[in-house]
DNA sequence: TCTTACCATAAGCAATAACTTATGATAACA
DNA sequence: TGTTATCATAAGTTATTGCTTATGGTAAGA
């Protein structure tokens, strides 16, 4: 059976008005062209669908069965159309992301503002390390990974949108915090608890240190963020770590920044996608959205108890 | 948005698939034939649905929205044909019957018979008279009706498919009971307990008399064919009804048949529809059984008790 | 019986749907 | 780097769709 679309909802007007010429005049179509329209239905059916009776049209069984199923799925057409222009005016839809761990506040708090901006929208974030992201990507499992510089020959499109300034941080009572200026030299006796080779901090401190020739002593690696503050704090060594994970250590005096030569270190965030993708009409939005944004939404981070600048 | 059926197949195909080729393959179709269909459903819904990374396809959020849609809807599509299909190999259905009250007895006693063929087919009755008989096929609310002749004039069709045997019957104890033939002239000096004017019944006695110059004199008209025997029975005077409908009295020997020059009056029940109109299938089926088992059902109304023949 | 309101049917026409084959582009992989 | 698998695109063909206008038949009602 081969029916279109048109044939119900002619046949529809039809049952609903049980007269041609009025349901013609309805669709805007001459009388012929709906007699037309059902005939073709009726053969697709193989079986009469309308009866006429003296004057009158009646719908046959058949026929009753049809307009419940006409009704049915222009309904649901409806619907489909409904959904999808909710879905691209942004009413609708469903965002997924993925973002460095060390990225996660800053990603959560500008995902707060956008959710408020756009309510409808669901969203699911996966806070994972540099691997996961590249694996996630890969699989083109998310639209859109926020994260440190991406390795390259990944088939990758990554823009910069955010300054990620990379401090010296120690527990206040370390030596360092008291010095109005660190030199390098002095910094590489020290020790460090750094994150694992591989992540994003971790290369960024490394292309420093080579940079100015210089070495770096690492006491302890961890792929925790948390952990490596909480080491800090504990006076197991330095740490270099994103300014953007330190707001409520900075607050709470339980870390100080220390003012080295050369530092902040500046790496960037990146947005990162397949390239290819075809962003949905809400990613695209996002991108937008935080290449806009982020120099705004962060400067809350400008504390007052940074030494530098 | 003006989708069709075959783009919802093909896509649908294509979504499961992930695979324009191999899908194609499915659909016994060329490579392009797809591609060309997925690009008009595209430009349908005036947003991609698919996309491809690399090698590998991937629907968008739209594209999964989509993919339910269609699949759906095709179900739906697939019901509808099943329902049909049930329709018309009489699995399913509901037929509409009317009968005059005077042939509820045999009617049912044949619907019983082909209710048990076609188990899964509803049926109604409906048991009223003459008159509303008319009025339910004037208004095409039944598939058949069961009656007497129907009058001329009405656009009907009418097929007579089984003998009404009219006798004259009385209390046990009446006089004529006991002759061996009574003759009309004879029985024209009765009174008669008879059916309301207009019914079936009266027309054919009233056409008897007729033809045979005769009068009868009317005690009593009702419109209900059990109280006219109950008046019978009561010795109000004698009756003129139908065999079909005397079963019990003659079993009970409550009443019995006079033996009349000229009767039994053989008239006819007819199966009436309304002239063009297209009966649907199980109504087709019905009418064929009924015209074609009627002589072999009625033979059980050939009591022992019966003077006649 | 004539008129009116309706639906069916026929003929004709323009648009396009639904394919095909041939060919080009590209990502994955050996 | 060449090969392979896969999808996109182009060109061309045929059948069908979806209308239109004109006309004919018929039931209901004045």
């Amino acid at each position: 059976m081969n029916l279109t679309f048109r044939q119900l909802k002619v046949f529809e007007m039809v049952a609903q008005h049980l007269n041609y010429t009025s349901a013609a005049k309805e669709l805007h179509l001459s009388q012929p062209a709906v007699s037309m329209q059902i005939k073709q239905l009726e053969e697709q059916a193989n079986t009469p669908l309308i009866e006429k009776l003296g004057k009158k049209l009646y719908l046959t069984e058949v026929g009753q069965e049809m307009y419940n199923y006409a009704r049915s799925t222009l309904q649901q057409l409806l619907d489909l159309e409904e959904t999808i222009s909710q879905m691209k005016s942004l009413h609708k839809g469903h965002l997924k992301l993925a973002v460095a761990s060390t990225a996660n506040h800053f990603v959560i708090r500008m995902l707060a503002r956008f959710a408020k901006v756009y309510p409808k929208i669901s969203i699911s974030l996966d806070v994972t390390n540099r691997s996961s992201l590249l694996d996630l990507l890969e699989k083109n499992e998310c639209d859109l990974v926020v994260m440190g510089r991406p390795p390259e020959g990944h088939n990758l499109t990554a823009r910069p949108f955010l300054e990620n300034p990379l401090v010296v941080v120690a527990h206040p009572n370390h030596y360092l915090v008291r010095e109005k200026q660190v030199s390098l030299k002095e910094l590489s006796r020290e020790e460090f608890v750094i994150r694992e080779q591989g992540s994003g901090t971790r290369s960024a401190v490394e292309r420093f240190f080579e940079e100015h020739n210089m070495k770096f002593k690492t006491k302890m690696d961890m792929s925790n963020n948390r952990a490596i503050k909480h080491a800090a704090e504990e006076g197991l060594g330095l740490a270099i770590v994103s300014l953007h994970t330190l707001e409520i250590e900075l607050r709470a005096k339980t870390l100080n920044i220390i003012n080295v030569e050369g530092f902040p270190v500046y790496r960037h965030w990146y947005v990162v996608q397949r390239e290819g993708k075809r962003l949905s009409p809400i990613a695209k939005v996002f991108k937008d959205y935080i290449m806009q944004e982020a120099d705004g939404l962060i400067k809350g981070f400008n504390l007052p108890s940074m030494h530098h600048n």
